[in-house]
DNA sequence: ACTGGCACTCTATTAGCCGGAGTGCCAGCA
DNA sequence: TGCTGGCACTCCGGCTAATAGAGTGCCAGT
């Protein structure tokens, strides 16, 4: 074998041997485990190599060696033949999937199976507002000066808003203002409703003109603004899986993390369609999440991304294993809500 | 003092002496930190009495005492004054909550502030549908043979479920289903809809009967069967600040016991009006969570119970102040849903 | 009924001592 | 030039022993 392909596989076997057995691996281990054809010795030089190179490193003098994150982003980015799912990880899917009856229950199972199916923490975004489609805007009357505004969007989502009318409203005035703003919006993308909006205020003659402006305001902080994105997070207690090894000792950083809707969203945010990304190590800009690694995919109906999901664990895990999870349940929640 | 109220005072110093310092106490630090005017030996010797009745034990031999479950028990039950809340958590509880804008965003503020005053692991139900009535209801139509149906309940939650159609449907029979079910159901106890739904079915000519049947079952499924509970839930990052010392070890079993709604309902569930429950230890009969306190209380407008709130933490936790703040904030977030 | 004194127990910490795993280097060999 | 076996070296992890300290239980005295 070509030496610099050996130092590769050399890589790989280190890669492989340390996130199962999670000890840092030496090159009397490697060459039993792995049939490399060459002895220790010429192992040793190949890891000095790649310890130059900045892909492993040892934990102290005289212990074996433990990839970096360089080291795994190389085994992911040259080493990784993407695994099939397994006939059985295939029907856990479907079993899984089957009878779901709303958005809410698509996502809450969505992410309970990829936190079940990777053993690891697992993050979907429900579809985000500013891809999605008004539907339909209904209002209803709470008491005579509020309303409830309630959305719906194409990919399901039912978002309401409480709101506060300047004053005493009639029955046959809801109901015009009702299909003032459904003649306007339905069937508009969110994202360009804000001119709609404006519009609509305009057009509205004086008598209605500030009831409008109100409903307005509401509309636009509902569609556009205020906590458009929302998360359904699973999966946390595998976190504690690799004992106090992985996360440095202390997990509370990252619970911290992914308490913050923010982050979470930073971290399966801004995905290119059909491709699954992998963040590794520090790669995710976020402090408290310095060791851990993020594989995320977007996903929706055909080639388009309404939403992203992921799964979060330890640099030290099963790239492709994870990676094949990932890609087969972000292209099997798209499906879904193609169909609907 | 009276020998046997002595016994007493001392079981409350060794509660506050272990919250505090998370330390097995002895004889000597407990007659140092609080003026009992006795000697260490006859402290001593109450305590030997504590213990054999139960209500402390020492880890080991020759090592400080520390309070069981029974021991914290009878602190709560005979020891605790309810301390008022301090000024600044009431105008934290202001702060924090003003400008809450619907029922989302209130369940959502209330349990960061609950994890956050508590400095605990919280958990806040929605208001239970089963105590709700209908507001409205609502169809939208989504295909030529699919429904929208959204439901909008008086303690403000909106909840939608697709209604899959034996047939097409045109919008003017849409709209004759929407007045039927409005009729009938606005207004009425969700607790009651189920024989009101029945005769919503018998009064259909033949002609609207399969249509109404089909959205019959889905109202039924809705209203009272699926996932009636919804939860949000906080501070999870919480469990961490003990170090390993609470939780024994594993906070593992805690994190998987936090993801299983139905295990969350049993906590904070069947509340009494105006009484904040304490489940200390194995008293919740969750074997994952036996060594987890938690307190709980229900919320609602005025006197009544539409849903429960409470935090989960470590046995060894400040009781009284947790009490007094999980009752301040139930009672606001009454006060806040009685406006509404 | 309380107290001071005292002997006893048990833990947690520290220091010191291997054994073993793994390395780096070097000289020899294809 | 590239691979190999051999060897000395390093460092960690686990084991034991010794020690200090905290806390108790009991008893005799007030």
């Amino acid at each position: 074998m070509n030496p610099d392909d050996r130092k590769l596989e050399v890589l790989r076997a280190i890669v492989e041997d340390y996130v199962e057995t999670q000890e840092p691996v030496g090159s009397k281990a490697l060459v039993d485990r792995h049939k490399l054809g060459v002895s220790p010795a010429t192992v040793r030089n190949d890891m000095a190599v790649l310890e130059e190179e900045g892909y492993i490193r040892q934990p102290h003098t005289s212990a074996g060696r433990v990839p970096t994150d360089a080291g795994y982003r190389l085994f992911v980015d040259r080493l990784t033949k993407i695994k099939p799912l397994s006939p059985a990880e295939r029907r856990a899917i479907e079993r899984f999937m089957i009878g779901a009856v709303d958005l809410d229950d698509v996502v809450h199972r969505t992410v309970r199976l990829l936190a079940q199916l990777t053993r690891q923490v697992a993050v979907v975004q429900y579809p985000s507002l500013s891809r999605s489609a008004v539907r339909h805007l209904e209002l209803v009357p709470i008491s005579t000066t509020r309303l409830m505004l309630v959305m719906i969007t194409d990919t399901g989502r039912v978002e309401q808003r409480l709101v506060e009318m300047p004053g005493p409203i009639a029955d046959g005035e809801v109901w015009e203002l009702r299909l003032r703003v459904n003649e306007k919006l339905a069937g508009q993308k969110l994202a360009d409703t804000p001119s709609l909006v404006q519009k609509l205020v305009e057009e509205c003659d004086t008598g209605r003109r500030a009831a409008m402006t109100c409903l307005a305001s509401v509309l636009l902080e509902t569609l556009v603004e205020r906590s458009e994105e929302r998360l359904a997070l699973a999966g946390t207690a595998n976190l504690t899986r690799g004992g106090v090894l992985d996360f440095q000792g202390t997990l509370r950083p990252v619970l911290e993390a992914l308490e913050e809707e923010v982050i979470l969203l930073k971290l399966i945010g801004d995905l290119e369609p059909r491709t699954t990304r992998v963040l590794i190590g520090d790669e995710n800009q976020i402090d408290n999440l310095r060791s851990a690694s993020v594989v995320s995919s977007g996903y929706g109906p055909g080639t388009t991304i309404v939403g992203g999901l992921g799964v979060l664990g330890p640099t030290r895990m099963d790239y492709p294993g994870t990676i094949a999870t990932v890609r087969a349940v972000a292209r099997y929640v798209g499906d879904l809500l193609a169909q609907n």
